[in-house]
DNA sequence: CTAGTTAGTCTAAAAACTAGACTTTGTCGA
DNA sequence: TCGACAAAGTCTAGTTTTTAGACTAACTAG
């Protein structure tokens, strides 16, 4: 299969890929969030190649991660802002920050700090069920197919064996 | 700056990038949570070529995210399955479904349902503060640089302003 | 002996990426 | 008016990566 019909398939997580899976995608957006918008200012913090950078900023725009919004004209410039869909990207961002923070920071510690506002604490965000408030991780998750509908197509990708 | 360069800068995102940030690899790690191992299985479900699914196992058992696993001798096979380094990758690919799930799941809803096994309900885990318990986005949270420390690195891709 | 299984490797062609020069449309200072 | 600078890209040619599909290795089952 070629890279660019992954996102026929029916799984959200292949869907996403099709936007995220790519080389710079994620430190571009990683960028986005820190308030960068300017395209000389991404080239210049990742050290992107130019032809690459536009090729991400303009896929990011078709897929309506980002918007293009004009802040001059004589000459016609634009920067790149995060629109409602790519502001809910932030939780993919911020639990890859976990991570890497996990096991790649150096002995000081992670190089940013994130604080939670309205409580004023400097916080790694949780995974955490909305029902019952406790923690989640890949062992009290299990994962199971949907049950089948008429009106919707079969599930091609789900788990392995449909643990209950 | 080449691809392979890139986990040299000391951001926690840049050098998750370089283990995360390629095709297919969001997708084979998506599997593997689903409870995927063998060669075969991934390429059939993946419809990935077979070159570049043994380049991308290669490079996760090297980043210690996979490990190779013999379960049978005469003739020697193995099987791939994820460290504890990568089970914490849950919540990446967590908050990547649950975005999927927003975006693009047809009109059925969502193809994977996910269980909390502790309290039994069907949910989409979400991001909190491990402090205050209330929920995490883009708009509550602040990232600074961290302050100057003798035996660190200066952090080079920090925010943009520093907002305190 | 033949076909099948599993986990890969090999090869050649296609696609994507990279570095660096160049373009466009303006401003500013001398 | 002339030259330097700024910002957001585009263009080009060379390099690297990805892809499809055939092939290999080491067995088992019939």
């Amino acid at each position: 299969m070629k890279w660019d019909e992954i996102s026929n398939q029916q799984c959200s997580v292949a869907r996403s890929s099709a936007v995220l899976g790519d080389r710079w995608t994620l430190l571009i957006l990683s960028d986005c969030f820190l308030g960068v918008r300017k395209f000389a200012e991404f080239q210049g913090r990742l050290e992107i190649p130019r032809t690459t950078l536009a090729n991400r900023l303009q896929k990011l725009e078709q897929h309506d991660v980002l918007y293009r919004k004009q802040y001059q004209t004589n000459p016609d410039r634009f920067e790149y802002r995060l629109t409602n869909k790519g502001r809910d990207l932030y939780p993919v961002l911020s639990t890859i920050l976990n991570w890497g923070d996990k096991y790649y920071s150096d002995e000081a510690g992670p190089p940013i700090l994130r604080r939670h506002v309205p409580c004023g604490h400097d916080i790694q965000p949780v995974l955490q069920c909305p029902e019952c408030n406790s923690g989640v991780d890949a062992h009290n998750i299990r994962a199971r197919t949907r049950p089948p509908i008429d009106s919707a197509a079969d599930v091609k990708r789900g788990p392995v064996s449909n643990r209950s």
